[in-house]
DNA sequence: TCGACTTTTGAAAACGCTTACACTATTATC
DNA sequence: GATAATAGTGTAAGCGTTTTCAAAAGTCGA
């Protein structure tokens, strides 16, 4: 005995219409309503035509709660993502949207702030939305996480990290180790032989662990040091870098580059550079790990590798369209990265 | 008469656990169970020890659509901007998810592609999904959403646009045009005369449109030429800006300032500029405005005006959230904005 | 120990849609 | 023109919660 509220064929003001008022004022039941929205051609035109015009005449719009109810389908995907506002994972999730969007799907995104016990309250939460499916990054999450994705029954897809011993997880990333590997390559070829590296926060974050590890492994394969006083780990921001950077410069190792990350680091690293009045790359070289939008814009242009950020999403998005409408099964998808050089990399003086 | 889907208390694999089932094994009734959820000071100590058990026995997590239905409330809140992969918006729903997140609520975000058409489908969709508040950008909106927006019964913000004009809807925004105005203000005080200006699509876009009626009021003020011809219009992009650019420096107009719609484009221009070997300020001036986390790591570092993303966030949430929770009323915050002056400007030669 | 309250509880009706099933037109086949 | 198949439609039972209302269980003072 509720005191009506919506119901009561619309009267009232601000009551928004229902399908059951679309469904009387066009002289039809609310299984042909529901039909004409959900599988037209099941209606004959003449009531098509009907449906359509009570539809227009009480500015209809379905209540997605009550669909989603019904349907067992909630046509939201969710994301996890370490940061959401970061022009890194921007670029990624722009294009999630929109792929999704032209589908009929809304992209719900939520922040694991970088850390892997906020990343699984935001699972549990986007779960018991009723999501149709899930988008996370990186491989590394709580054992817990791992069960509610196991046992959510609905699809999800890792991205960000390519891992060769885990085929069997849906992935669509690339190989964060030969990406860091391909520009310490690089750095090494320019005569660099005392390097430095800046790292993000590497717990819970195999991107930053793989890329660590693609630099250590180069380093060894040409028979270079790793120089441990020349490897700083900081959080994922300009300010920290740029001190870092300070003080892997006073630090006394005689490096000449420093290999960081991700551009996000590097240009803190460009500012500070700027800042102590140390020319790059004549004093020394500074690469990034992206190829963000304005990589190209700093001052120097930066060095780095460009992730397929773009075409992972479209993928991801792809992929996950076709599970969800026809049931394909999921594939994993390994995407190469680029070597971009600009002028932050140079070769060493003297 | 369903096959047994979800429902049969609980068995079956991968069925998850219902309310219901909950109640039954904590031998409780489901309305007692409902309110241990949302109010649990109503419920017994002794009760409240038992279905939490039973909670946590089963793994139970309740269906948020089912919820929602049920209580018309859905727990989430929706935002439509321009450009969802953009710095600039980035760092301002990323702090408002957080805010609206801690709070309970989930942020959903849709994309406009700053055109007020795809805005308006965009807008029906959150609706129809049964958001139970809107963030918007700007006062630019066609007709039929601004229909929705009333009619759709829930409460909604305008941001980033202050318009002292629409008192009556709630925005949380600054001034576009007295930001131009002072950085303009800066580049006049330095002493150019002729200045070039580079803008964002106008179309549908109050920003744009401010800003640059800031500029040009501003040169009027000062009794100056607003030089029709070293005026572009560009999509905001930054390739884009950048051949904008170009031709502002090719067309024989004689400016030794470009003052730019947008930190982006600024960095497109800055960019183009190192291109065609021309030092920055020494023979161009060149400035932004948002002051986006790169604008102190571009070359050179960008003069700007900052503006205040992260506040407008959190007011806008904050509003929103106490509207929603103890329904007081929203009102409007009129916030400032700041010039930040870094190498990018100074005086012209000769 | 009784009555007058105040807490707690449970039964059952929504919430607005989808969909299985049964039924009635319509069309195809002979 | 009768029969079989097909297409279109309506009825009504869910979907998993919340919430109203009434009843049950406690609490308290005298």
């Amino acid at each position: 005995m509720r005191e009506g509220g919506r119901n009561g064929s619309g009267r009232g003001r601000g009551a928004a219409a229902t399908l059951a008022d679309v469904a009387r004022r066009a002289g039809v039941s609310t299984a042909t309503v529901s039909r004409f929205l959900n599988q037209p051609d099941l209606v004959r035109p003449d009531k098509r035509a009907k449906v359509e015009a009570a539809i227009q005449a009480l500015g209809y719009i379905p209540h997605g709660m009550a669909r989603s109810l019904a349907s067992a389908r909630s046509r939201m995907v969710g994301a996890v993502f370490p940061r959401i506002n970061s022009i890194l994972f921007g670029s990624f999730f722009g294009e999630l949207q929109r792929r999704l969007g032209d589908a009929g799907y809304l992209l719900v995104v939520a922040s694991s702030e970088y850390t892997m016990e906020i990343e699984q309250v935001q699972v549990r939460e986007l779960l018991a939305r009723g999501v149709d499916a899930l988008v996370l990054v990186g491989h590394e999450h709580t054992p817990a996480t791992w069960r509610m994705l196991k046992q959510g029954g609905i699809p999800f897809i890792i991205t960000w990290t390519w891992r060769e011993d885990r085929r069997e997880t849906a992935q669509v990333a690339f190989s964060n180790a030969d990406s860091m590997a391909a520009i310490t390559e690089h750095v090494i070829a320019l005569g660099h032989r005392r390097i430095g590296y800046l790292s993000g926060r590497l717990r819970g974050n195999d991107r930053a662990a793989g890329r660590l590890e693609g630099f250590r492994q180069t380093l060894e394969k040409h028979g270079l040091p790793l120089l441990h006083e020349a490897i700083e780990e900081v959080p994922f921001d300009i300010d920290a870098s740029a001190s870092a950077f300070g003080r892997l410069m006073a630090g006394g190792a005689g490096i000449t580059a420093v290999v960081c990350g991700s551009d996000l680091l590097a240009m803190g690293a460009l500012r500070e550079a700027r800042r102590l009045g140390l020319d790059v790359p004549g004093d020394i070289t500074v690469t990034g790990l992206d190829d963000t939008e304005m990589a190209s814009c700093t001052g120097p242009p930066l060095t780095t590798i460009r992730t397929p950020r773009a075409e992972m999403a479209t993928r991801a998005a792809q992929m996950l369209i076709e599970r969800l409408e026809r049931d394909e099964p999921l594939q994993s998808v390994r995407l190469e990265t680029q070597l971009v050089i600009r002028a932050s990399s140079g070769p060493p003086t003297g």
